[in-house]
DNA sequence: AAAATATACCTTGACAGACGAGGTATATTG
DNA sequence: CAATATACCTCGTCTGTCAAGGTATATTTT
């Protein structure tokens, strides 16, 4: 992992969110998933996955539910709610208009 | 203030050494140039910006000294040194890295 | 003349998020 | 049968942010 952890601070909620928007993923998978979209160069610790997980269900942006493998280890599987959509789309303008006002400062 | 202070955390060191490639400066006046810069959008808590002082300081990445003022409030002012120069280019690549990663993962 | 505001600095303590270190359990591969 | 991969979890520590408090000087308003 390359890149500062406090440079994706405040992002861990929206990745985890924008990979539930494609489909109900579980903590295992969605950590792959973002490995092999960034090259392995970034990846959430998973303390800090589920750290955020017990955030998001607490707010009410997803709801959990355990899966039905009758063999393999148990996985518990997320989905997105309706709000989580909407804070989903809240965070990612908010993001984009960090990034600007951010780049607009370095020279 | 209207960006949550987490999509700023680990940008802060490098906004204030930004201001610093330009000219010596002291707190309150990076902090008016931030506002100034971004509408009022983005602000640095003073606690915040002379944390980050300190810690610039520590790490060889600022020098200091105290204006000459013979009226109004003494002011501190910080110089970029030829390390903070190098650790501002470096951190700033970061950023882009880490910016082209996270927006690669929102939908 | 007093109060308010702007300039300018600083410290302390609380809080939140990231994560190292530790743990549990099952299945496959060498 | 040991190691690795899959899959989950908690606890305690660390770090950066910031609210709240403070000091001091100069100007503007009442």
């Amino acid at each position: 992992m390359s890149i500062a952890s406090d440079l994706l601070r405040g992002n861990t909620d929206t990745i985890i969110l924008a990979s539930l928007t494609e489909h109900d993923s579980y903590g295992y998978l969605i950590n792959k998933e973002i490995m092999a979209k960034t090259e392995a160069q970034m990846e959430l610790k998973d303390a800090t996955l589920y750290t955020a997980f017990r955030r998001l269900e607490k707010d009410g942006l997803v709801s959990t539910y355990w899966g039905d493998e009758e063999v393999g280890a148990r996985r518990r599987y997320y989905s997105i709610t309706e709000k989580g959509r909407e804070v989903y789309e809240q965070h990612k303008a908010e993001w984009r208009k960090a990034k600007e006002m951010i780049d607009s400062l370095l020279v």
